[in-house]
DNA sequence: GAGTTTGAAACT
DNA sequence: CAGTTTCAAACTC
């Protein structure tokens, strides 16, 4: 006996609408549809849809079965196999299976199988009609473990969205053939769903089977109570980009992995497939799914010739590991880090690491690798190539070109002014006083004072010199932060400028400026010039020692891949260009950006 | 799509 | 607990 589905205020709610906030614009049409062929419901709903999330152009009802009203006025036999097609709506997350029947509305291909529709074009004619066919109501079922399990820990969200995963978007079906899915190989069944739209053969996960079912779950149960627990504890998946660049994964697979050969960077991988990283849980051999990156890569390059145990279980895991790598901010790499994507990019990564990896051992490696935790270093490649007594020299030499080409100006400043005080002097008949003189010749003064004061604030700064007295123009007393040489030197420039204002009024303003700003035109193009150079020196040697790490690496790659026998002449030969090639590359960019800051 | 590989689950 | 077998998914061709 057919009779239309009625729905009324009750226990039950389907929440058809939230497929259309899954982004499931057809479900929700299907739904929709689906909806209007049942008819409104007679009386206010007893939930409240998520108002916000609901398309608007869906009823806006929660459309609800009532099961009292549903059992006791059409009590249904319970058929054998439905004979054709079936939509099974499952229930919403947030209630239980035993308090709700299930809808099935379309038939299904196979008997014991339960299709999803996705098209509103899909839609059995007779739903677009007002008469659904219930064959096979499903009667309510005891609570399993797992289903209060699964309800009690998972947010109405995931649960909704595994229900919709289940019911209508799914996209993996399991394929089993020998376990009745009622064993944890069965994915369905290991998740706590039935099979609905599966491939399997003999399943005996559905309604159809319950007890059997409970049965292999009570026996699941007894041999691990976890066995339905989620797998992956305080997850955070790292395929949440954002979160994966800061570091900000956290879940990890609650028993680990056993991984041995696919260096856990596959499907195979429970972790993997999770999306978490590996963890102190696993006894995973040859692990590269953890956090560092960069750490991949390097072990990339040591993997054939080392059998890497898990990091996590020697505390490098997660968040620990520094990232002792040259190119964290290349390109290339940042696209590695997508941890959605585990490939490694070989063509840069590659020869940086192998720079970095090239001379050192596993565990010259391992005592190199620093534990830091929450922290990601930055590690520049040009690191050990500029060293701070570099940068001081570097200081030092444009102040001294500066301090040159200031004296040089001043000089001729200083003879043109005398000049011209002469010739004041006579002009004014004696009029003028010792103190304009001083004056005047005050400023080349303090022109030299300022450029020593600035080149011995450097020296300060670089604690080569020790603090002057009370000096007008120690920015560094006051217990303020020493500043950068760069900023004394802008500082001293302003300084410069405001004892031109205040202590020299008296000076000739044309001449004196005049002076200063050719002193300074000349102060700047000595220190831009020499600057260049010394960048082009700076490039100059970084490609040797990129050149020569690189040439160390390949020959330790090379090394590593023989002792192995699993190389190739023709992949060394391709790494050889690889990290060659990177080297014209590295220095022509250089070169550029020299060219251009200069 | 068939065959192979892989690793978890199940079993001993 | 370790080793082996079974199983199904992932992967390769």
């Amino acid at each position: 006996m057919e009779k239309p589905l009625q729905l009324c205020p009750g226990s039950v709610k389907i929440d058809f609408a939230s497929a259309s906030y899954a982004g499931k614009a057809d479900i929700a049409a299907t739904a929709a549809a689906l909806l209007h062929a049942l008819g409104p419901p007679r009386t206010p709903p007893c939930y409240q849809l998520p108002l916000a999330k609901v398309n608007s152009s869906l009823p806006l009802w929660s459309p609800v079965i009532c099961p009292s009203t549903f059992a006791q006025k059409r009590p249904m036999s319970l058929p054998s196999p439905p004979p054709a097609k079936k939509l099974q709506v499952q229930q919403s997350s947030s209630m239980l299976p035993q308090d709700f029947p299930k809808l099935e509305v379309l038939p299904v291909e196979k008997p014991t199988k339960l299709q999803v529709r996705r098209s509103p074009q899909h839609v059995s004619p007779a739903l677009k009609q007002d008469s659904p066919k219930m064959e096979k109501p499903l009667l309510p079922r005891p609570a399993t473990f797992i289903d209060v399990m699964l309800s009690s820990q998972k947010p109405s969200s995931e649960m909704w969205s595994e229900t919709k995963d289940v019911t209508l978007t799914r996209k993996t079906n399991c394929s089993c053939k020998y376990s009745k899915c009622l064993k944890l190989y069965c994915e369905c069944f290991e998740k706590g769903r039935y099979c609905i739209g599966c491939n399997c053969t003999n399943c005996c996960n559905n309604v159809n089977h319950e007890n059997a079912r409970q049965d292999a779950i009570n026996v699941a149960l007894e041999r691990n109570p976890a066995a339905f627990m989620p797998k992956v504890s305080n997850s955070t998946a790292h395929n949440c980009e954002s979160k994966a660049a800061e570091g900000d994964i956290m879940g990890k697979h609650t028993k680990g992995c056993k991984c041995k050969r696919t260096e856990c960077l596959k499907k195979y991988c429970e972790c993997f497939k999770a999306s978490v990283f590996c963890s102190e849980n696993c006894r995973c051999t040859g692990c590269k799914n953890y956090k560092s990156n960069a750490d991949r890569i390097s072990q990339k390059n040591t993997v054939h010739a080392h059998h890497v145990q898990n990091p996590a279980s020697s505390g490098m895991v997660g968040q620990s590991v520094i990232i002792f790598h040259a190119a964290e901010n290349d390109s290339s790499l940042s696209l590695a880090a997508s941890v959605s994507d585990h490939s490694i990019n070989n063509n840069t990564s590659h020869a940086l690491s192998c720079s970095l990896t090239s001379s050192v051992t596993r565990e010259d490696a391992k005592s190199l690798v620093k534990y830091v935790p929450h922290e990601v270093t930055y590690r520049p490649s040009l690191a050990d190539i500029i060293q701070i007594e570099d940068v001081n020299e570097l200081c030092n030499l444009l102040i001294l070109v500066s301090r040159q080409a200031g004296a040089t100006l001043l000089e001729s400043g200083m003879k043109e002014n005398t000049k011209r005080k002469k010739l004041n002097r006579v002009d004014s008949c004696l009029s003028s006083t010792n103190h304009d003189r001083e004056a005047i010749q005050k400023e080349p003064a303090k022109q030299m004072c300022s450029l020593e004061k600035s080149s011995n604030e450097v020296l300060i700064a670089e604690g080569r010199l020790e603090l002057p007295r009370a000096d007008p123009f120690d920015i560094q007393k006051g217990n303020k932060r020493p500043l950068s040489p760069g900023t004394q030197a802008l500082m001293c420039d302003e300084q410069d400028a405001v004892f031109q204002d205040s202590k020299a009024p008296d000076a000739t303003p044309s001449t004196t400026e005049e002076n200063l700003v050719d002193i300074f035109k000349e102060q700047e193009k000595r220190v831009l010039t020499n600057f260049r150079d010394y960048l082009c020196k700076l490039a100059t040697c970084g490609k040797l020692q990129e050149l020569k790490l690189s040439l160390a690496s390949t020959n330790c790659s090379e090394q590593a891949f023989a002792d192995h026998g699993n190389n190739s002449s023709i992949t060394r030969v391709a790494k050889v260009t690889r990290i060659r090639q990177t080297i014209p590359q590295f220095s022509s960019k250089a070169a550029s950006t020299t060219a251009l800051d200069v």
